[in-house]
RNA sequence: GGCCCCGUCGUCUAGCGGCCUAGGACUCUGGCUUCUCAAGUCAGCUACGAGGGUUCGAAUCCCUUCGGGGCUACCA
């Protein structure tokens, strides 16, 4: 049927912001912008909010603010501009306007004068004799007669679009021959009694004016491509000018429902706060519903980019699995430097009240990073884990106190007191040589008894960043006085 | 109900007629390492929904069936 060739690739990415965008709406927008990466077109952002019931302003807002988070960079939409603006739905209802008076005009659409309770009883009627329920087409053909009663009435019309007879074929990049019969596509409404737009309308007018030849966008919208189709027809579009489709697979909950905002973790603002990297949502993100091949996982923003083709996304729905989201961003972080794992950090830090920011509490912070950055799957997990670096003393974690109060710990703690009081290089590798000689050697204790008294005093819970490390980076001072302290619980 | 889409380990996937007694990753289990927790490392568990064909040969092609999902709005 169509074909890209002679046409340079322009995909759109065009979200109604009914709600924070959620990770199914992302890997829409991030397969879309693969795509125009990949093919070295133009990405194109655009706001669908016809539906003014639904869609805020702050919905819009934060919906550009994720996309510029997660790096998907557009060249055509809000903010950036371009030649085929405005970019935001609700700017363009004169253009739709005219669109549904055209087609008016040409009698691919008509004015519809049956009433929501009318038709909702058609509707039913339907169902009770077991058939598809659909407009009957009752206002296709009246008369001006009938028109001029209906409208003494009162009645406020809507415009609806005329379905014809036959079947509309297309070929989607990702599910191959698709055909629907118009017996089960019934005229559609384009214009709200109020004037207003449907989506329908808005995204076919707009497609074409725009010139987008990729539509990427998530399987829902398979059954409705045939409304857009014939849209296009009325406009007179040439059949070699009409988008590409490809409809992307589900990305379903753990539970097999669909993914809704409704859940909390659903949205992509509570990843951003939970401390998971861009990077890698984005390659987590990747692998549902594609895979580069060859065993590879691992791909940044710049290769998925390079290794992307529609020829390789799935048509099966996928489950999304934290899991593996948490894996990926262990991996990611690890990967990172000091200097951009300090970037990362020193927000969730400030953010927790740890620190407020120094020059001499960021030298510190800088310091143990290296600590702990094994050790964590996203951001978040840091202030629990420096704390004790920078408050006036520890509180010993309940769980922990039994293990510090028995008699064998005290002991140790007397002799590393004793121990350390003599030391005068502080570092992790002194402060190891001589607890060991000291606890494990002469006393035969076992390390990790030895050690798990010194590690609750000293950072105040069982589980910590390296001990002796730690110990240097809380200084002499402050070590010793912690380990006194814990003497006398 | 009607129309449509989908079906490989628990999960994401590789596979596109012989390379598959099905590979990788995450999870899980066990071992090693070890000052805790991690990380690292080794090993293990576990899958072609079912039934018919086609073929010398099927996870791969066809049919049926079962299961999951979407649409069926003056939502998108």
């Amino acid at each position: 049927m169509s074909t890209t060739e002679g046409r340079k690739v322009k995909v759109r990415f065009a979200p109604s912001p009914t709600g924070d965008l959620h990770v199914g709406n992302i890997r829409t927008a991030l397969f879309d912008w693969a795509y125009a990466r990949h093919t070295g077109g133009t990405f194109l952002f655009r706001i669908e909010d016809t539906d003014t019931t639904r869609v805020t302003d702050e919905y819009i807002n934060a919906a550009i603010d994720t996309l510029k988070w997660l790096g998907l960079d557009w060249d055509e939409g809000p903010e950036v501009g371009g030649d085929n603006g405005p970019y935001l739905q609700s700017m363009r209802l004169d253009i739709y306007a005219h669109w549904a008076s055209k087609f008016i005009e040409q009698k691919d659409a008509y004015y519809c004068y049956c009433s929501p309770e009318e038709l909702e009883t058609v509707r039913e009627a339907q169902r009770a004799a077991n058939q598809a329920p659909g407009y009957n087409g009752h206002c296709r053909d009246l008369t001006l007669d009938q028109i001029e009663e209906y409208k003494t009435e009162g009645r406020i019309p809507v415009v609806r679009m005329r379905m014809p007879d036959g079947k509309t074929t297309f070929n989607d990049l990702i599910r191959g021959e698709m055909e629907f019969d118009h017996k089960f596509v019934p005229d559609f409404v384009l214009v709200r009694g109020d004037g207003s737009p449907l989506y329908t309308l808005a995204v076919a007018v707009d497609d074409v004016l725009m010139k987008v030849t990729h539509i990427l966008r998530g399987e829902d919208l398979l059954s409705s491509t045939p409304r857009q189709i014939r849209v296009y027809q009325a406009m007179g579009v040439a059949l070699e000018e009409y988008p590409i489709f490809a409809h992307l697979p589900f990305v379903m909950g753990a539970d097999n429902a669909k993914l809704s905002k409704r859940n909390g973790e659903v949205s992509i603002a509570w990843y951003r706060d939970k401390g998971f990297l861009p990077e890698a949502i984005c390659n987590y993100l990747a692998l549902l519903g594609w895979s580069p091949g060859e065993d590879r996982e691992n791909v940044t923003m710049k290769e998925l980019s390079e290794l992307f083709t529609v020829e390789r996304v799935n048509s099966s729905p996928a489950r999304f699995d934290m899991k593996k989201l948490e894996a990926i961003n262990g991996d990611k972080i690890r990967a990172l430097t000091i200097d951009e794992f300090l970037t990362w950090a020193l927000p969730f830090l400030i953010k927790s009240k740890i620190i407020t920011g120094t020059p001499e509490e960021i030298v510190l912070v800088k310091r143990a990073l290296p600590l702990i950055q094994e050790r964590i799957i996203m951001f978040s997990e840091i202030p629990a884990m420096l704390k004790f670096l920078f408050v006036k003393e520890v509180t010993v974690e309940a769980d922990s106190m039994a293990q510090i109060t028995d008699l064998s710990a005290k002991d140790v703690l007397r002799r590393s007191l004793k121990e350390l009081e003599l030391m005068s290089d502080w570092t992790h590798a002194n402060i190891e040589a001589a607890l060991r000689a000291s606890l494990v050697e002469e006393l035969g204790l076992k390390p990790r008894i030895a050690f798990g008294a010194l590690r609750i005093a000293t950072t105040g819970s069982k589980i910590s960043p390296p001990l002796f490390e730690s110990m240097e980076l809380l200084g002499k001072a402050a070590s010793l006085a912690r380990i006194s302290a814990a003497l006398i619980l």
